[in-house]
DNA sequence: TCTGGGGTCCTAGGACCC
DNA sequence: TCTGGGGTCCTAGGACCC
């Protein structure tokens, strides 16, 4: 079948970005009139030693709060603001309640994390009007069903919606006319430029290239040149708004993991090794209920200098009991640990996670090991359905 | 009192195979 | 004899995002 280039009209994509403002902060506004119009700050109680703002309110943006500052420094800069830890489980109920409004709006949401998501609107004009009226109605429906609001980036390219779903927080709508994107970004500071982080940044400004303009003006091979082929081609894309650029690709890799940042260092091993089993048993948990399984296990030690080092194994089959891992865990403990530094944070996870129904190399050898399994999934089933339920290894009970 | 937690993707080097 | 080239898998460290 032939179809002729002349008859098929090209069709214009339309992209929305939604973004919930503040989110955390708002859902705890929202559910407590007391905190409306005051500055909340959601990441940690004052006390709290060693944790980071996760969202900070409109209110307390003023003072120069935001997300990912240390707490004892928002605590400074805002010492009447309303510090709570938050209630993920909360903010959990409240986004897929949002998600559910945004599809009735589209057959492609693309969920990118608890706050933000890309609506497909390509075709939906005759059911909601035009992209900018839809935008509207959209904002409308979810404050008057949540009492929250949402700050909407509409656009041919998913790209330039993501970022002009920000320019105008909150309860914001930006609408960049097809055509227009080269010229939109062109408009912006390099700060607006999503995904060239701080590091990036900092590389740009030692080449000179300071202003999205300057990064425009260079050719495609010396962008690759200097920042390699995957950041050179990216950030050539992006000065240019190109449509090409598209999120919610299937992700090759999945990994769980699970980590803890101690209120003071770890130094005996005893207190490391203990630390690292709750962890190990909390990713274990959650593999067993995502119904998924993994080869690879990783461990991440943090120490006191902030110092950052990893190791990781992969076996030849996956990892399911419980001994079994912390063994593992353990091992690789052993072979990483620098015991002359204090322990800050330990992580653990399972990389290349895959669904458990993907058939898997039988070991040759089984030594007890089922058995073990067993017992523990039985274990795992009954703390599902009766979360009072907590069995737990000896070593962990205070 | 400096710097969370859960993720994804990229890079560079080494092992190993043909 | 002293040395290749492609491909794949694995590992450790980083950058980035919300």
């Amino acid at each position: 079948m032939k179809a002729s280039p002349s008859v098929r009209k090209k069709i214009t994509r339309v992209f929305f970005h939604v973004d919930l403002d503040a989110f955390f902060a708002s859902v705890e506004q929202h559910d407590n009139p007391d905190y409306r119009g005051k500055p909340v700050i959601v990441g940690g109680i004052k006390g709290d030693r060693r944790s980071v703002v996760s969202t900070a309110s409109y209110e307390a943006r003023k003072y120069g709060v935001h997300s990912a500052m240390p707490l004892f420094k928002a605590i400074e800069l805002c010492p009447n603001g309303i510090f709570i830890r938050g209630r993920h489980e909360r903010y959990e109920e409240v986004s897929s309640k949002i998600m559910n409004i945004f599809s009735n709006y589209s057959p492609e949401v693309i969920q990118m994390s608890i706050d933000e998501a890309f609506l497909d609107m390509t075709g939906s004009e005759s059911l909601f009007g035009k992209p900018h009226e839809a935008a509207v109605k959209l904002k409308k429906e979810v404050y008057e069903k949540t009492g929250l609001t949402v700050s909407v980036g509409i656009s041919s390219s998913m790209y330039v919606a993501k970022i002009a779903s920000g320019l105008k927080k909150p309860d914001g709508l930006t609408e960049v006319p097809d055509g227009k994107e080269e010229e939109f970004m062109l408009s912006l500071p390099l700060e607006k430029l999503w995904g060239a982080g701080e590091k990036t940044a900092e590389r740009l400004r030692k080449t000179g290239l300071t202003t999205i303009k300057a990064i425009h003006s260079k050719s495609k091979e010396l962008l690759i040149s200097i920042f390699g082929q995957s950041q050179g081609t990216f950030l050539y894309n992006a000065v240019r708004g190109n449509k090409e650029m598209e999120f919610g690709k299937e992700s090759k890799t999945h990994s769980i993991s699970a980590e803890r940042t101690f209120p003071y260092d770890l130094t005996d091993r005893y207190s490391i090794e203990s630390a690292l089993m709750e962890t190990a048993h909390h990713v274990l948990y959650r593999m067993h209920a995502e119904k998924v399984r993994s080869c690879t296990i990783a461990l991440k030690i943090r120490y006191g200098d902030f110092t950052t080092v990893r190791i990781q194994e992969t076996y030849s089959s996956p990892v399911t009991n419980a001994h079994d891992f912390f063994e593992k865990c353990r091992l690789l403990l052993s072979k990483k640990l620098d015991a002359s530094k204090g322990v800050r944070l330990l992580g653990v996870a399972f990389e290349n996670v895959e669904k458990k129904s993907t058939p898997v190399q039988q070991e040759l050898f089984d030594f007890g090991e089922k058995k073990r399994a067993k017992l523990e999934e039985a274990i795992y089933n009954l703390e599902d359905k009766n979360p009072a339920i907590k069995i737990t290894k000896a070593r962990l009970l205070k």
